[in-house]
This record gives structure tokens, sequence and C-alpha cells, in this order.
DNA sequence: AAATATTTTAATCATTTGATTAAAATATAA
DNA sequence: TTATATTTTAATCAAATGATTAAAATATTT
């Protein structure tokens, strides 16, 4: 088999030739309006190594998703998990990790979304979200503020949704956003960056209490 | 021609079939996965008449993305242009109305910013976009606020940004969140008529002075 | 070096898909 | 009613597309 260990150095740099252009694509075009020749051409390589490699193009599609969507998930689990940050500085954390992320890999957030709208089982059922979520310190950290007492009426869910959105929407809408307010890429990416100090300073202002 | 004057009440029916099914699928698959097999079977008629009546599945897809795209942005206009309507009203009912308005077409956020992400010229060109929020009354009512000068520093454009992410992401990111939480659809179509009333609220603590 | 295994290529298949066409059915006008 | 225009249908086309195959090229082992 191609996948096992009996390669050599070419050997895998194939493969992995043929996953860094279907990553491309999959993530620009999505799985329907992306063509095996697309990556076959975008990787250089033939058409029929994706069927010797991957088998076929929803095989692949779903290795390309899981990384991805794994890859997307890593920058939370780490915050989230992490014992020496406060939960405050968690949320700083995320926004920053997520902020810069994003803004490397801008086509991410709507091919998950999408990916996860089309395929909410096969997908949910192999990502451990609910473990990096629920089981985390920073959700512990979150429990321990609501008993202080100190804070607006939460829910922890709906915290959770401003945080996220916050974050993420901006990237998503920036078509629809550059169309209406006529701003560049540069001005975009300022904007973004200011919201890493702004976004924690909001979310703070709207649990405390009045 | 089809389209002009020149047909019956049945002519036009069936006219509006393919757009009706055409819209559904469009909506809920996208350009790409859709097929015109697909509409002519979701619509009950013959494949023919897709190209009869709208010559190209690319042309009814452009009719579709423009009107949906405009019945989006009907309630933004609505709202933004309102001469009775406080700034703070308006912000309750855009909340109030697009929440309502996404929970009965949950496919069409995606589907929007798929489309301005996909071809950004195309559609961004024939939408007046800039006319509907940066000459709006709104738009007007903000600048006012800021003069009195009543609030936190704010960037009009990070406003919007802000209020627009906390009334759509929600929903764009549905089933990541009931995968992570294991929220039901009644459930969260709870939080999100709660949200209603707490964007609103949400959204003053967060440019309120300190 | 010879034999064997692996990788790559070019050519080809079978389906799918958007679109067209000519004829049939139906409606409209004379 | 008859003639004309419009709408609908079934059949078909050509191109695109995912996948396969047999042979060629290259690497690995003996």
């Amino acid at each position: 088999m191609a996948t096992s260990k009996g390669k050599k150095q070419l050997d895998q740099s194939t493969e992995e030739k043929i996953k860094a252009a279907a990553r491309k694509v999959f993530h620009q075009k999505g799985y329907a309006a992306t063509r095996t020749r697309d990556i076959a051409e975008e990787s250089g390589i033939n058409l029929a190594l994706i069927s010797y490699y991957f088998k076929s193009k929803e095989n692949l599609y779903e290795i390309i998703t899981l990384e991805t969507v794994f890859k997307f998930m890593h920058n939370l689990a780490v915050v989230f998990h992490d014992e020496s940050s406060s939960f405050d500085e968690k949320i700083e954390q995320l926004a920053d990790r997520y902020i810069d992320f994003i803004s490397k890999e801008p086509d991410i957030p709507l091919f998950i979304l999408t990916a996860m709208r089309n395929n909410p089982v096969k997908f949910g059922d192999k990502i451990p979200l609910k473990t990096i979520v629920l089981e985390s310190i920073f959700y512990q950290q979150f429990q321990e503020k609501l008993q202080e007492g100190n804070h607006a009426d939460i829910s922890p869910l709906q915290y959770l949704l401003n945080l996220v959105s916050l974050i993420i929407f901006p990237f998503v809408a920036k078509p629809v956003f550059q169309n209406i307010t006529g701003t560049k890429d540069s001005q975009f990416h300022k904007m973004m960056q200011e919201r890493k100090k702004l976004i924690p300073i909001w979310i703070k202002s709207m649990y405390s209490k009045p």
C-alpha cells in the first residue's frame, strides 16, 4: 500500500504535493466546484495519481476537511486548556490567535462552515469538539466567574456565541463589507488587528454589571 | 419572448415554479453542487424548460442570487431609512427583523456569503449596498451620537461589524454550535429569540463610557 | 547486474451534465 | 372552426468529469 511505511522521500513528497494542492483548491472553491483535474494541475502531478494515492475525490476531501478542522480547533484547545492563564487572558489569547490564523488562511472559516452544514454527522462525530469546549479549564473558570456573582446574568452558550461571532464573522463577511464600505485590504487588515485588543474589552463590558 | 408580456397565467406559473425550485436548491446546495436536473425534478417540470425560460443555469443562478440579496437587504434598507425611529430603536428593529428572517430562511446567509466570495465584482456592482448603509438615516444618527460625545470611542465600521456579527453569525455556525453543545433545534430557536432583546443591550453596553 | 517492486504516465471508459432540437400538445387569434 | 403562435415533451448531443488500465519509467532488492 502506498500509504504504508514502504516508501521513500519522493513518494511521500508526491502524496504531500497532492494534499497541499487539494487543500488549496478545496478551501478556495469547495467540494463540488473542485475538479480532480484542478488538483492535478495545481500540484503538477498526473491525474491518475489522485486515485492511486487517495482512491477517490470524496475520500481526499474527507481527509483534507478533517485535517483542516483539527488545525482550526487546535488554537481553541491550546488556549482553553492552558492552566497558567486567567479567564480574561484566555479571551485575549483567543482573539489574538484566531485573528492571526484566519488572516493567513482566510478561506478556512467558510470552508468549515459549509462542510459542517453539508455533512454535520460525518464530520461532527469525528471531532472531539465537546471535550475541547465543555471539559476545558476555560469552561471551569467560566463557572467560577458565574458563582462569584460580579457579572451580569450570563448564559454560557450565549457568551460563547458572542465571542466566536465577534472574532470570526468579520472575515467571512469581508467581501460584503468591503463592497459596502469601500475598505481596501490594508485597511481591513488594520481593523482586524485592532480587534485583537477591542474584542476582549467589548466582551468584558457586555457582561459587567451595570 | 417568453419573459415578455405575451403570456398567460399558466405560463407565468411555470416560470415561477422553476424559480421557486431553483431558489430552494441553490440556497441549499450552492451553485456548483446544483444540477439543472435537480431543479427540474424539484419543480416538476421538464428539463428543457429551464433553458427555454432562462437560457442557462448560470443566468438562472444570477437572477436568483440578485433577488435573494435584495430580499435580504430589504430589511436593512427599511430600518436604516426609517425617519420616525431613534437610533436605539433601529438597533432593536434590526435584531428583531433579521432574527425572524433568518430563522425562516436559514440557508440564505451562507448562500450570500459564498456568492459574494466567489463573485465579488459581479454581484457587488449590481447592489446599491453603499447607498443603503452609508447614506442612511441610521448612519446620520450615528454621526450625531458621536458628536454628542457620551459614547466610548467608536469606529463606525467596527460598530457595524459587531452588530452584524452578533445577529448573523450564530445562524451560520449553527451546525458547529449544535454539535459542540448538544443543543437541539427548539433550544437553539429559543436562544435566538432571546438574542432579539439581548443584542441591543450588549451593543449599548459595549459602547457606553466606563 | 538482474530481478522485482513501486511509481508515474498516457490513453481510455462510463457517467454525468448543461444544453439543444424537432415534434407533440396546448393555447390564442382569425 | 381553422390557422397560428406558444408551451411542453422526449430524445439526443457534446463536453466535462471521476475513475481505471496497461504500459512505461524509476527505484529497490537480491
